[in-house]
DNA sequence: GGTGAAACCTAGCCGTG
DNA sequence: CACGGCTAGGTTTCACC
């Protein structure tokens, strides 16, 4: 299997770098202020970026919330192993309705599955535990969240 | 200890939560899809944006990038356990400089913090691996994720 | 790809109810 | 707390290089 090229910033690479490194730290950065931070016209950031979406680089924008503002305090990572060897495995598929789930990682070692749920609090954790057994059908082993120091630090 | 309201959407929630769900989904919806979207005028809409800013609900708005297309295609959860138990503990503050880094929450259980990390390749996970348990004297116990279902899904 | 200017639209701040 | 109007500034597209 021939190497895929997993980077797609070819051309000045440098510039493209920084309009995402601006961009993921201020998504409502007006393409004024990029351009004064890159150096290029305002036509010349709008274009990029315009690229930088259609290739799939910037995926969208979204707001950050404070989850504990939004009433969503508790943070856990649970680990789940199905039970049934036998049956197809399609658990995120099972588990995406739940909207508690923040995200679904397919892992190595023993367990299937990484999960990060939020909720309110134990009993809401307790709760969706118990849907998240019925719904795939898999053991689940908890490691509740006590402090986050930072959390979705941009990858660029 | 007195309870402190951990829910600062007192007034008309509902459009509080539609504005944030909205905004969640994309960051850059004018403030006049906005006032389409939950039947208010356009300064109304406004307002209670700058309010749910001012408040900290709104932390800010950020670009989602596709880490795959800026060449970091590997994640891995990294369990950290401190060698010296007498020392202070403040493995945070001595990996925070470490941009591989994306996510530190302390965590109950056996391990003490919870790290998630992104890295272009198995050679440089194991470089950052050997970062974190120098930097910080810990042991490490890593889970490398094989693929993603979803990630950030917003909490609302 | 980059540039600068023109047309359109929006953000941000009034005062009013 | 919501409304609508105003002005400055931003977004978007164009022909040109």
């Amino acid at each position: 299997m021939a190497a895929e090229p997993v980077d797609k910033l070819e051309p000045r690479a440098d510039v493209d770098r920084a309009l995402l490194a601006a961009l993921a730290r201020d998504g409502r950065a007006s393409y004024t202020e990029l351009a004064t931070q890159v150096g290029l016209s305002v036509s010349a950031v709008h274009q990029r970026v315009r690229r930088l979406e259609q290739r799939g680089v910037i995926t969208g924008y979204g707001a950050r919330l404070d989850p504990k503002a939004v009433g969503l305090p508790m943070v856990a990572f649970v680990a789940i192993t199905p039970i049934d060897v036998a049956q197809p495995d399609d658990a995120p598929a099972r588990l995406a309705h739940l909207t508690a789930i923040e995200a679904c990682h397919s892992v190595a070692g023993p367990d299937s599955y990484m999960l990060k749920v939020r909720v309110a609090s134990p009993d809401a954790l307790e709760g969706l535990l118990a849907q998240i057994r019925s719904a795939a059908n898999v053991t689940t082993r908890t490691t509740v969240v006590l402090s986050t120091f930072y959390e979705d630090r941009p990858p660029v």
